[in-house]
DNA sequence: AAGGCGGATGTAAGCGCTTACAGCACCCGG
DNA sequence: CCGGGTGCTGTAAGCGCTTACATCCGCCTT
């Protein structure tokens, strides 16, 4: 009995005979037909809501996948009122910074039922209009502070959709994670200090990013501990080029120094390679230190000195941040901060251990 | 005049109040009530679609923009019957392989007003659930071919939506995009071979992927066109630490060559890495050659001699295929293969040069 | 035996948006 | 002065799903 002598198919007040159906032409409607029950019945076998008797459930879940079933996420998320998707905003993927940080908000993202959609903002045209257009797909949005989140953008999103900001200023409403800066950077410096160099150079912009202003502030900090007085930095952008320049500046004598402390392993390790070239001795002539520990800082020798940031915690933490808020919680006003690393290897002038273990395990969960 | 007299602000037919809305509560009704026009105008305003006079547009975009009005992508997705959005499933995402990948497919996405949900599968429990989810919410998939697409989702998705294999078998119906192995796997073999060495070892499971199949296949192809006999290759699965273990073997004599043929770069730069540790002169000792041309790969001593692929562009060209197909087009039913690059440096025994410049600036679009 | 209860299922009302179609005002030529 | 464009706007019917509520039925309680 039930409803198997269902005439129609689709026992609405529609008048119209059965929906055009998504991609192939399936829908819940198709299912119950075919299981002989209501979508209703349908819906709460798929959902696990609701009692269903074991009998009806398997006629159901034959019925899905002799029909070969995919629901219509749209369908559903307009009837839930929720995308349950976050979205992640980052600049680009080069190097192994973001994909770290990627890889665990994406995890984290799928232990909590998410869907991530990523967008990227480096070479995008409309920036403003590809975040709008993000919005209104997912439930909140996690976005890498730097340069990633123009005003146009924060204010377009303001007060819409919960956002938290990787790296950023905390600000009203919107809150914060970070990876700890000032007293790495300081401890790190010391380090170089301590062996003996007098004339260290910092090399990065600290007005392009919260997080490099921090550890150049760091920078400074290990100086004024000693009554040394810092150089000046030199602001070069994140770009893999940019190191070969500042080391012909250094060759050239145009900057002076014996011991370069940059603001990321790329920049690092591109002036230690081009110094090397040009028979320079590392670290005897002249120190160098990175920031981020990334792969290759391992196997140049000498080994890059770094500081290790927790950067996949980082992204599990903003997923988690940011479902928290989804979920309607509050947003914390103090910057969340995970600790770092200093990694010793090297380049600083410390005797080169013979090799450091990666962080992880690569490819483990 | 218009509808400016409107008394409810929801002109259907539907009894009810207006509706809670999305996240803060405007919804294309609150719009069309503050603009005093109907919620059709304001959707044609908003896509640029059907005429709409200049002062009509104006009203609805400053409430718009008063009001703060984020659509409801789902609601569109609905009505629209498209997603609108990309899936891209990969393994994981450490090396700067995949994400040079996801960094090609999401900049061709977007230029084609597509977003990108990702799915990682490496560490996810229940795999074809969560490809089965991601379907729910996507026009088509792009898969990685590699193991992330295990016979049960692909049946599960078998006609469902549009699939494009990245680096995969084609299949019936599912097209496949890659890039060339056997050819460059065969030129950097016969160039380590040309060196004079005599006993090459492969390094890498090539059942584990198609790629690595072909990478092997070209290096027996390369001892054949010489006459000789190629060593059986050394199965290890990608995982770094795997690279100290076959050089370990290596030192313990255990394996016996005068030049290891990597399956990727990370196997190459750790195996050469420790073999330096031990005392061996690479390319004196054995030569070492890797896969991908990682970033490290410029920067160690000697660099390593590698191939580079068109990674980037296979993303790109994912995207591209895979929105073909969304648009009704046909699947293509021969793979699509992008050429590849023996790039010579000094780890095969060739005279280092200098430095090898980055295959493109990176931080580039 | 009647009433009540609860498990299983169906009914139908939306979720917020797009779009075919209808309607209306205005302008032009005849 | 009227018919028919033409340009703009409104009406309303869905898109496929979830879910509150109603319904039905068998069985237990009294």
């Amino acid at each position: 009995m039930a409803a198997a002598g269902e005439q129609d198919g689709r026992p609405t007040t529609t008048p119209s005979a059965a929906p055009a159906a998504s991609a192939n032409g399936t829908t819940i409607y198709s299912v119950a037909e075919l299981a002989g029950v209501s979508i209703a019945t349908v819906s709460r076998v798929l959902q696990g809501a609701g009692t269903v008797s074991s009998k009806t459930t398997e006629k159901v879940l034959a019925a899905v996948d002799e029909l070969n079933y995919v629901p219509l996420g749209a369908a559903r998320s307009l009837a839930v009122r929720q995308h349950e998707a976050h979205g992640l905003v980052l600049p680009e993927l080069s190097g192994p910074y973001y994909s770290e940080l990627l890889m665990g908000f994406e995890s984290r993202a799928a232990d909590l039922g998410q869907s991530v959609t990523l967008m990227l903002t480096d070479g995008k045209a409309d920036l403003a209009r590809a975040v709008r257009q993000l919005a209104t797909r997912v439930d909140g949005i996690a976005v890498f502070g730097s340069a990633a989140m123009p005003p146009p953008v924060a204010r377009a999103l303001h007060g819409q959709k919960p956002v938290v900001m990787i790296t950023g200023e905390p600000q009203d409403g919107v809150e914060s994670v970070g990876a700890e800066n000032a007293h790495s950077a300081e401890e790190l410096t010391e380090h170089v200090l301590a062996h003996g160099r007098t004339r260290l150079v910092f090399v990065g912009d600290p007005d392009i990013a919260p997080d490099i202003h921090e550890r150049h502030a760091g920078f400074v900090a290990a100086h004024r501990a000693r009554r040394v007085q810092p150089a000046e930095p030199v602001r070069v952008p994140f770009r893999e080029g940019e190191g070969e320049a500042v080391a012909e500046r250094i060759l050239a004598g145009e900057i002076e120094a014996d011991a370069v402390v940059c603001a990321n392993d790329e920049l690092a390790l591109s002036i230690m390679s081009r110094l090397q070239d040009a028979g320079r001795e590392v670290p005897g002539d002249v120190a160098v230190v990175g920031w981020d520990d990334v792969m290759a800082s391992r196997y140049v020798r000498p080994g890059m000195t770094t500081v290790r940031q927790p950067v996949r915690e980082l992204g599990v933490l903003a997923a988690d941040r940011l479902h928290h808020r989804v979920q309607g919680g509050e947003p914390l006003a103090e910057r969340q901060v995970l600790p770092t690393q200093v990694i010793i290897r090297g380049s600083c002038g410390c005797p080169s251990p013979r090799s450091t273990p990666p962080p992880t395990e690569r490819r483990t969960r």
